[in-house]
Parts: C-alpha cells; structure tokens; sequence
DNA sequence: CGACAACTTGACGGGCGTCAACCGGAGTGG
DNA sequence: CCACTCCGGTTGACGCCCGTCAAGTTGTCG
C-alpha cells in the first residue's frame, strides 16, 4: 500500500526506533494504540495554552509549530513539527499546555489518549525510554534556539532555522538539502527567529546574493551547503541523532 | 542536624517530591543511591560540551549555569540552577553533552553514577515519572527563555530573569522577594538574557529608578512585586507548579 | 595598599524595527 | 475569461534600541 495509508503510528515507531532499540512486543504496544486520525486545515489549534490537556496528537502528514504570546502581542515559535512528531509529550505528565501548537498547512493527525500512552510507557520501559529519549531531545533544541535568538545575528540566525530544519526533514524523509519545500511563510521565520517578516526577507535575499541558497517562490535550494553551515555556526550535536 | 549536613539527596527528594508522590520505598531508593560529595570553586565545570558523561550531578549548595557557545565568541546562559537541581538528568539517556553546566558561586555537588540512577529508574516507575516530569519543566523553562530573548525588550528580559530566579529560590527556601541575594554578576545576567552587561547596568538602573527594586550590592529587594511581574511579563504557569 | 574583578556612566554608531507603498500569484465569483 | 480580493512577498526611508568603546569608580582580597 502507498505510505500515505500506511498505519498513523508508523511514523512515530520508525522515528523513536531511531533513536532507543524497540523490539517486537513494543512495536506491538504502539500498534495497537486506539487513536482517531483527523484531517485539518492550515491554521487549526492542536494544542491550546492554558487548556488541561487529556489526549496526545500525533502528526501524521503536514507541518505545525509550537509557539507562545508575550504581552505586548508578539509571538514567539519554539519549534517547527513535522510527521513523526508527538506533539505534546509533555502533557503525559504536565496537565496544562503552557503554549500553543497550531498547523502551518493542512495537516493530518491522531489523537491518542494520554492514559493510553502512559500505561503503555510504564508496561514496556524502552517505550518509556524512548519517548523519555525524544523529549529530551526536545529540550535540547529549545537550547539552542535559546542561543540562536539571544547570541546571532540575524542572518545567521536564520540559516541556522534552515540547516536544522533540513536536517530534520532529511531524517524524517522528507526532503534534501538540494531541493526542499519549505512549509512556513516568511513571517512565520520571523517569528522563529525573533526577528520581522521585513528583515527575514533582507537576509534572505542576502543570502541569495552570497549564493548560499537559491530561491524559487516557497521552493528552496542549498546552493553551498558547507558555507550554510558555516554562516548558521550550525553543529548538528544538539540534535542527538535524531537526524543521523 | 543542621539542614546543610543532611543528606545530599535530601534536597532531590525534597524537590522532585513537591512534584509527583514518592512512597516510602521511592525515597529509601534515593537515600541508598551511592554518590561522592566535593566542594569546588565558583568557575568549575560540572558538565563540559562534547564530554561522555557517565555520572550525574546534582547540586547540594550554591548556584551553577547551564551556557552554550556561539562560534563567533558569544555566550549564552540557557539556565540558572540551585539546591536540589539535578543538573544533567538529561545524560541519562543522550550520552554526549551539548552544552555546559558551570558553577557561578563556590558549590557543593554530589556525583551520581548514571548506570545507578537509571536502574533506579526502571525499578521504581514513581521516580521515573518525578525524573522525567523534572526534565519536562526544563524544557518549559527553556521555552520560556526562547520567548524572552526573541520577543521582550531588555528591560522586560531581565525583570522576567528575576522574577524567575526568586520565584524558583522561593521554592527552595532560599529567599523571598523582600531580600535576595543574587549569586550572579552583571555579565552572567547579560548573557542569560541576550544583552551585553552594560546594558544590563543600565536597565537594572531604571528599574531602581521605577521604584520596582531596590539595590545594594548583588542583595536584590522586590519594591513593587506586581509591578516587577508586570513589566516582565511573568505568568508562573510555565514553572508547573514547581514555585507552588 | 596594590591588584583585580565587577560595576558605572557617557558618547557614538549600527543593526534591525517601523512605516508605508507596491507587486505578484492564487483563489473566487460574475 | 477577466475583474476583484487577499495574503504573502518585496523594497525603500527613517529612526531607535541596544552594542561598542572607553574611562572612571567601587569593593574585595591578598
């Protein structure tokens, strides 16, 4: 069968498998996981700030960013998600959602109850390992991008949004440096990155000039990638091979 | 006894229990774990980027910094920590640092050897779940902290630095918004909060001049609580109860 | 009392925000 | 098939927040 129809929970295996050594009873567990599998279109709410949350969503297919509002109206987005991604680990042990998680396009997901998910992570510990695993990993990407917006410049600092983000679809098996579609609008670089929708555009046509990328509408191509790297002071540790 | 020759894992159980329920056998657990306990000076590195890290610090007094390097020279504080923070849970499971943990005042640490805390772990689910919602709340902070940096002006940055360190020293019993001691200097603060320390002098200066605070020395007085939350912009929420 | 780190203050400049206008493609409806 | 609309992208002018540089002060520890 096409991968599209492939089981929700599939991604989510192959990815964790990546990361902690399942075996066959534990991919069982995840298999057998009740979930509801919904469409939804760009722009839906999947987690809310402030909300007790009491099911997991998983996504499936299309791209969602994690992201919270200061006071003064600005929005700050912490993460960008893509298939394979759950969501909102966090919530299997923290009830209330401290941000929001919203999709950027249209986007397929499943919600799995959060008691499900639990009981599975206490029966099988390298389940519970494994999620432990991907949530640290989590942690360690806010790091960085705690780095990214408070020590770089603005140009770097949206090279840096680029190569990580290209990594993680490299190893999520959706694109490659030489060609990749990028989901987000240019504001919503500027949100990730702390800056204006204004500016990004500045730096990436600085970018374009340097030949570093080329540009095609939302399309995106590495010219040099070496020099992305350099440009971003990207080091793909902090990714924890999630994206080897 | 005095409270600083108890057991250096008072101060973990302390925390991690105001977090999740830990029974009898959970906290005999702790108390048998073997560690070795050493005082260092303000400066040392409890945790180096790159390193294997085969054992767990968790620190029984004085303060330390969790930072990451930029490549053009750059530093940035992702964290501040306290008695009672497990400062590197996260090698339980990703073996290679990414970043460094650093003490900023003389410290007393207590090594944990991984293997021991992880067996622990796997045996008692309860600790599990207290460990792994600790490590959760971390990644809020950092969160949090990728708002500040991106999205606050300096002024509001450091209110909301502040209000974070008392909120959490409240927690620990160690001070209260009428009289804290900041074990930080002025550099350490810039660098948690994407500034440079000039800066950082003259806006902790306009906060006097607000009346918000008052300042002697590194001693730190809360003139106007609300009004220190307010221009920060700080909505506890994203602690989880941890300040609660 | 000398040395050193941390703090303080002022002058100046630049990176990025703000404001504003315009463009261009995609979808919609007549 | 062509207007119309709307969202996202693009570009320029201008200004401010914060960085940089530099000099001086204060407190601490030997």
């Amino acid at each position: 069968m096409p991968p599209e129809d492939r089981d929700a929970l599939h991604w989510l295996t192959r990815k964790l498998e990546a990361l902690s050594p399942l075996d066959e009873a534990d991919r069982a567990g995840f298999a057998a996981l009740p979930h509801i599998r919904r469409r939804l279109p760009a722009g839906a709410h999947l987690v809310r700030e402030g909300v007790r949350v009491t099911e997991c969503c998983l996504l499936v297919e299309g791209y969602a960013c994690r992201h919270k509002l200061a006071a003064t109206g600005g929005r700050q987005i912490v993460s960008f998600h893509m298939r394979g991604d759950l969501l909102d680990i966090q919530h299997l042990l923290l009830s209330v959602a401290d941000h929001n998680v919203q999709a950027i396009t249209e986007v397929e997901v499943a919600w799995i109850p959060k008691t499900e998910l639990k009981d599975l992570a206490h029966a099988r510990p390298a389940i519970a390992d494994a999620l432990w695993k991907d949530s640290l990993i989590d942690a360690s990407v806010f790091r960085e991008w705690v780095l990214n917006v408070g020590r770089r410049d603005a140009k770097s600092r949206i090279a840096h949004m680029l190569c990580e983000f290209i990594a993680r679809c490299e190893a999520a098996g959706l694109g490659s440096p030489e060609r990749i579609d990028l989901p987000m609008t240019q504001e919503q670089i500027a949100d990730a990155t702390g800056l204006t929708s204004v500016h990004v555009n500045r730096m990436l046509r600085a970018l374009s000039e340097d030949g570093v990328i080329v540009r095609d509408r939302r399309r995106l191509q590495v010219a040099n990638w070496r020099e992305l790297r350099r440009v971003a002071d990207f080091d793909p540790i902090y990714l924890h091979e999630a994206a080897a």
